[in-house]
DNA sequence: CTGTGTGAAGGCTTTCACAGCC
DNA sequence: GGCTGTGAAAGCCTTCACACAG
């Protein structure tokens, strides 16, 4: 398969097909007219595009019930992550769920960020601590947190934060519901 | 505190005054000009609007590495939300996560669903099996369903699905990086 | 003839400005 | 005077219609 449709590429991300054309048009004249668009340099522009062209280190901090999940997860992999650490308060603790790395230390945290020039992070502490936590990532120098504690995290300009709320998420749903 | 302004609301959720007001705008007359919004009366109105006056049962199918989490996260019951069973293929592996209660087949989902009136799921199942499962809760009564599986679920029109694709979550943020 | 790229139109959401009520 | 409610304006995103290249 050498090309393919803004047709189908729509179909298979459930948008409309003008809409993917106008999205992909920002990034230049990707496509060929009457022919579609060539997957292999579709896919190194998106790669580019996504900076996905690279490994790119994440670290976890907080290896909770959720956090030792993600670490379990694999899907980060597939789209280009690598979790390069992971932190704790109480690393021992942490270690007992059975984690396939080893969890450092909290305490250790701000050295690998500089050392391994990491610039984002998955950040699932308690809430109570997600700020405070927060401020010490950004003083290290992360750029970008994943954020799954739910609050409403002050930081910089310069840092940007997703945040991902699981209730709230249930909540959205519930909603549309009768 | 008998009442709280638009502006406070506004900082405490990250949106601006206006645009807080002209949400709550929709669902009436809320608020007390020269005064602000009562704070019980604005609870009891917004607990309506989203139908947390009650618990809804909502149930967890595929508890493996994530769903396992979910069970132990916590942060549903604070929304109003009720994890009523958890159903997983195998349930004797997925019996060692020490998930907090006990994990039914999924042979008994449909019965379950039909019988206790559930509307709401989350899916937790592999990728492979995302589709198929959601067709058999559709087909059971479900109304919406919070997919973590990184897959395009087709279900009917008066079924709404809302995903969240950890993978895309950080390739969201990665983007806006350097 | 097929299927992209794109100005224009349309629709939706946010912001502004201020009238109106406490 | 303080703070909400709201029409109007502005901004943004989606959809349409079609020119144009292969």
């Amino acid at each position: 398969m050498e090309t393919v449709s803004s047709e189908a590429l729509a179909k298979a991300s459930g948008v409309k097909p003008t809409q993917l054309r106008k999205d992909l048009a920002h990034f230049g004249q990707l496509g060929t007219r009457g022919l579609g668009y060539n997957v292999e340099t579709l896919s190194n522009v998106l790669g580019n595009v996504l900076g996905a062209e690279r490994l790119r280190p994440v670290i976890l901090v907080g290896v909770g019930n959720l956090g030792a999940a993600l670490t379990r997860y694999g899907g980060f992999e597939k789209e280009g992550f690598e979790i390069a650490a992971a932190f704790d308060a109480d690393p021992d603790r942490a270690n007992q769920r059975n984690v396939p790395f080893p969890i450092r230390s909290s305490s250790e945290m701000v050295d690998f960020i500089k050392e391994n020039n990491v610039k984002m992070a998955i950040l699932a502490v308690p809430a109570p601590h997600a700020q405070s936590v927060a401020n010490e990532l950004v003083k290290a120098g992360i750029q970008g947190i994943l954020n799954f504690s739910p609050t409403l995290l002050e930081t910089p300009d310069n840092v940007v934060v997703n945040s991902v709320d699981l209730a709230i998420e249930l909540e959205n749903l519930s909603y549309f519901i009768k």
